[in-house]
RNA sequence: GCGGGUAUCGUUCAAUGGUAGGACAUUGGGUUGUGGUCCCAAGAACCUGGGUUCGAUUCCCAGUACUCGCCCCA
């Protein structure tokens, strides 16, 4: 009783003012993460077959490492003054107040595992392969999560174009083999940082010249990262760099002869591939040759690029992280995009394993002895379906019926009892009462029988 | 970071200034231990916060999310 006294208290005096406000408990996460249903792991689950076979064919070993790296190692290798750095990076201080971000990307990551594991003394190249989530703080819209995955590959302590080749054959070759067929390679090199310096202060030279003409973003970027206003869609910085110096007309000897090996090994590919110099790429550590995988997608008049993963060589990483000079090229694809653009094409997607028979019971006796019976089919490599949690006979053949079974074993009370099975042959409907103990070479006659 | 659009059962669509209806899906049933079709039934929703109003899911504003585009990128 005098509980509901102060049930009715409770109730009719507080709604004026909540005090302590409670958080609300929104039954979404955060912007930009998602969850991945069952219902589109079938692309996913291509996707994570055919890259990892793709790189176990090239004999690229899987790495896997953390989430969280201390901060400087991504502020040092992608470089600051770019977006994914100044504006992107989920960060944070732990109790122990060390400076931790979740990483960007997988690139920075590897090459600190590379040194700290004295992958040096390896035999060269180091060849890994990886997937897994990664974080930046973006405008989500199609295709891009603030939570995404990427799959690549990296190979390090190799100076040969031909590497550069294989990155770009490996990352076509899973696009492809998706289905997305539309997909085309652009690249650039932009050269070492010996001739990107004099490339760079004559673009600098011819941009300044230009200035006025240049969009609000572009006039910062002259002073801080110049390259990659050949990056920019304002119009009229397209303009304006029609004519600007291009990167492959000013490479060093070294760096011209390593492009044009490339591009002979991927002609001898016949891979397609279209050279872009205005491709610059936004990260700080790419050096000679950058790439990029992309689709053209008809949207109304003009067609989109859409990029579905890119790479590069990145020669001058790991010495920037304090290891010995390590020549690398790597690629990464986004997993996303991917998926979307396989879904946006009816692109073929993962065939689940489908139960062939499924598994009836009738009562708590023929229950148990159907547990027993279930994992010797399972053992015998029978797939086998059940729902052992409803009751009447006709909901579990209903369901045996959806999944589209073959044979459906029913176990009643009286079957338990007398050691026997019930064999139903779904399509035709005849049943016939077996042994139980042969049930699971009689099962596999019938199915080698009916066949596929 | 900037602009446009959207916001109703699990999904997909309706209607409505007086608290909402269908379809698909789900669960149960159409006698006792037998599926597909069919029939019946049940559960299940107005993003959040303000404002206008006697009254708002509906109108207005803000927030949030989604979405498209810009920027950037995978």
């Amino acid at each position: 009783m005098p509980k509901k006294k102060n049930i009715t208290k409770k109730t009719t005096k507080n709604p004026k003012k909540p005090q302590a406000v409670k958080e609300e408990l929104l039954l979404q996460p955060p912007r930009g993460m998602r969850d991945i249903l069952p219902a589109d792991q079938v692309y996913w689950q291509q996707i994570r077959r055919l890259s990892e076979k793709a790189a176990a064919d090239f004999g690229y070993r899987r790495i896997d490492i953390p989430l969280v790296e201390f901060t400087n190692i991504f502020s040092r290798s992608i470089g600051e003054g770019t977006d994914i750095i100044d504006k992107e990076m989920y960060s944070f201080s732990t109790k122990g107040g060390e400076k931790v971000s979740l990483r960007p990307e997988f690139t920075a990551g590897i090459a600190r595992s590379y040194i700290q594991h004295g992958m040096n003394v390896s035999p060269k190249p180091v060849k890994l392969y990886y997937s897994g989530p990664c974080y930046r703080y973006d405008r989500p819209q199609e295709g891009r999560f603030r939570e995404f995955f990427q799959f690549g590959c990296e190979a390090l302590g190799e100076q040969d174009p031909v590497l550069d080749a294989q990155m770009i054959q490996m990352g076509w070759r899973v696009i492809y083999q998706l289905g997305i067929r539309s997909v085309r390679v652009s690249v650039n090199s932009i050269g070492c940082p010996a001739c990107r310096k004099s490339y760079r202060s004559l673009l600098v030279h011819y941009f300044e010249s230009k200035k006025q003409k240049l969009c609000i973003d572009c006039k910062k970027r002259l002073e801080k990262n110049p390259l990659r206003i050949l990056d920019c869609k304002e119009d009229k910085c397209v303009q304006v760099r029609a004519s600007a110096p291009q990167s492959i007309d000013h490479l060093c000897e070294e760096c011209r002869v390593h492009f044009k090996e490339l591009l002979e090994y991927l002609e001898e590919l016949e891979i397609p591939f279209d050279l872009d110099s205005n491709l610059v790429r936004g990260l700080d550590y790419y050096t000679k040759t950058v790439f990029e995988f992309l689709t053209v997608s008809e949207g109304g008049g003009d067609a989109k690029k859409n990029a579905l993963g890119g790479g590069g060589r990145y020669d001058g990483l790991v010495k920037m992280l304090g290891g010995e000079s390590t020549p690398a090229v790597g690629f990464s694809l986004g997993m996303d995009r991917l998926a979307v653009e396989m879904k946006k094409l009816g692109a073929r997607q993962y065939k689940e394993p489908k139960p062939r028979v499924f598994l009836a019971q009738l009562g708590v006796f023929a229950k148990k002895k159907s547990l027993r019976m279930f994992e010797a089919l399972e053992r015998s490599g029978i797939r086998v379906a059940e729902s052992f949690g409803r009751g009447s006979l006709k909901s579990q053949l209903k369901v045996a019926d959806r999944l589209g079974v073959e044979i459906t074993l029913i176990i009643g009370q009286k079957e338990a009892l007398d050691e026997t099975v019930i064999v139903k042959d779904m399509a035709s409907g005849n049943q016939e009462i077996i042994d139980a103990g042969k049930v699971v070479d009689e099962v596999k006659r019938r199915l080698k029988k009916i066949g596929h």
